[in-house]
DNA sequence: AATGAATGAGCGTTCATTCAT
DNA sequence: TATGAATGAACGCTCATTCAT
């Protein structure tokens, strides 16, 4: 479970506000304060997890987180936003994988290990999303559709190529989605699923679910 | 949406405590005391909403609200199994068919009406457990397991007969929770998937899906 | 200093919401915090009486305390306004005095009366207004405005009639406002004031210096 | 409403300390702090202003603020100093007229014309006093009464002169603080008067007021 | 059986001030 | 001298629950 590697994308943006000025600095405090708010998520969800736990967990006096974070809606959303970059990051580098059909199996491959090894922020994450406020809670929704568009698009380039069928645009965006749900599916029904596949065999079957999907639609 | 269907398992039981001796009586105030609750879970979420106000909405008094239930956590247990209820009902219902194979596709069929019906209640549903203190936690996870439990029993039913290919334990728990999760996706993505399909084509598509897994593992 | 005299007009208005039903409630127990508040207001200002002393002050939980009034501004506002109606009530009551330029005399010996008796009240209540938000504030204005309007109006009913010179409107409101501002003097400079006149005195010369003004304009 | 004029007093005085050896510098940016602060205090209040707003408005660190300040009601104590030098000057200057009798109507005037140049410091001061510890709230209320002290000494030194009654030392007194009361009535009330009059008129009117109290007086 | 007034622990947030660099 | 990150006491307010009537 451990830290989230660090994503391409900064934190220190200027979505969220912040009272400090070196960049730098809230770059690395922000990533202190996310990575202990995370695991407080994780262990007890939003409204049990207080400011001053936070501050605590993450060594910061209480007026000090709120020099980095305006809100505790705000550290929401970096949390929600660092632990989507983190998925996609993942997702995206299956990408570079040369040979196409074996790039899409690879990306759903990756995806899915993702879901395993962040089972617990994946289902935290959902059930946090809800208190965001509603700006927020758009662009997350965003995010969550980014990861969903990696599918589609690997999908599409090999629609109609070699042996695969010619898709219809909304069956592409539909096996998007049940390839994003089949991994979540790992992470929440963990303890029915994970009892009786490991995730090579779970990732094993379900890999032909989907192509089987695919290939019915010829 | 409007009131929910009345349930054959009486909401009176001894798992939540009341004040009122009067069985019957608890069973009726209760029933409003859930619709109403429902329908503020649905609109403000487990925490906006407030004793007060569900107390209100329900025509109660506060003090009289607390004969009926004995703390918000237990109305919550009884929202959610309520619903729980409600879907099991209409998928157990779709069991009365007596020819086999259309069995299966009629329970699915049935499933995804249901969370076609009462996706407001499913998203809330999966919004607000987490709230449930541990003991009503574990009875919610496992009434969602009993509804997939009638997709794996109705599959397990057919496996080996007529053409159906004789399924692993494993593969047909996993073919269950699949289609548990597709139906709670036409709920959960409903942004992105309500706009490309109507839940008939969706029923289709997915049903498709779904045997392909299954003839796959021939 | 003591405890304000019962209004005419009852505190338990719609303007300021509570969550008690009791309007009679409402009534004694807003006079009780009010009266508390005035007194801790007076002490330690605005800012430096906490809600929690208030609470105490008038033996409320802070609970309690959030039932009858639903914010600090709230019940600042409910402050100005009792202390406004203290004012003009008696004020009012000089009016039933049934010769007319003794009765201009009159209500202007109560006003000074008033201000003499309720130096501190006023006093405490020019330094609060500015805290009041926007819209009670005009309010408070407004109700400001109506005990000049008095000394106007009075002063209206004898223009030109007997030995009054027949005054322009403007100096009628001039007038109007001299007054007032004479009589908050009293209690605004009573360090300076008070220890070379009594208020007898004061009323004496003040009356005389505003006649003045009154007939210099025949 | 600019800024403010030199003050022949200087601003770097013992009175508040600062961290700061050379003098010069302290007044010279004690200037541009006190300069911004009036600002601020006029547009928001005193509470509502925070330090960091004053360090930005005066482009100083808030350390720095703290090296020439030593908290922010010492801040405070010297807008309100600033404010009521600025007026003692104007009509101090006023008093350079030669002409006994008219030396008191030009000091009247030249009092009215600053408090209608400077309504918002003086409005502003008048809110503010409160919040100055014990120590420099006596300051300000004689600083206050300096000013007064003009009118009264102005008025003194004709008495029993020329055409002018002898005037009673209590009575002195009380003409001066009405002076003052109506100068301020021209800010404070601003909404009121200053629609029915310029304040060419009004400085005719009150001067008259004033005048006739003083000659009832004979 | 029904009412609703009373309770108080607990929360998110602010901001004047300090002090190491 | 100048900077700005760090501090933490203190505040207004909420709301599930109780209990006297």
């Amino acid at each position: 479970m451990g830290k989230l590697k660090k994503s391409k994308t900064p934190i220190a943006d200027t979505e969220v506000p912040t009272q400090i000025k070196n960049p730098e600095l809230v770059r690395e405090r922000r990533r202190q304060i996310i990575d202990s708010t995370v695991k407080l998520f994780i262990e007890h969800g939003y409204h049990k997890t207080t400011t001053r736990m936070i501050a605590k967990a993450a060594n910061f006096s209480i007026g000090s987180l709120y020099e980095y974070i305006s809100s505790k809606e705000d550290l929401l959303y970096l949390v929600c936003k660092t632990i989507h970059e983190e998925v996609r990051d993942a997702v995206e580098n299956a990408l570079s994988n040369t040979d196409k059909e074996e790039r899409f199996a690879q990306v759903i491959r990756q995806y899915f290990y993702v879901c395993d090894k962040m089972g617990d922020h994946i289902l935290m994450m959902y059930q946090v999303t809800q208190f965001l406020p509603e700006k927020w809670q758009v662009m997350v929704l965003e995010n969550e559709l980014n990861i969903t568009d990696i599918f589609i698009n690997a999908l599409s380039s090999l629609s109609g190529k070699d042996n695969f069928p010619t898709l219809d645009d909304k069956i592409l965006n539909l096996v998007g989605h049940n390839i994003s749900v089949l991994g979540q599916m790992w992470a929440f029904r963990r303890w029915h699923v994970q009892r009786n596949f490991t995730i090579e065999e779970y990732i094993k079957i379900q890999t032909d679910f989907i192509l089987g999907l695919i290939f019915k639609q010829k």
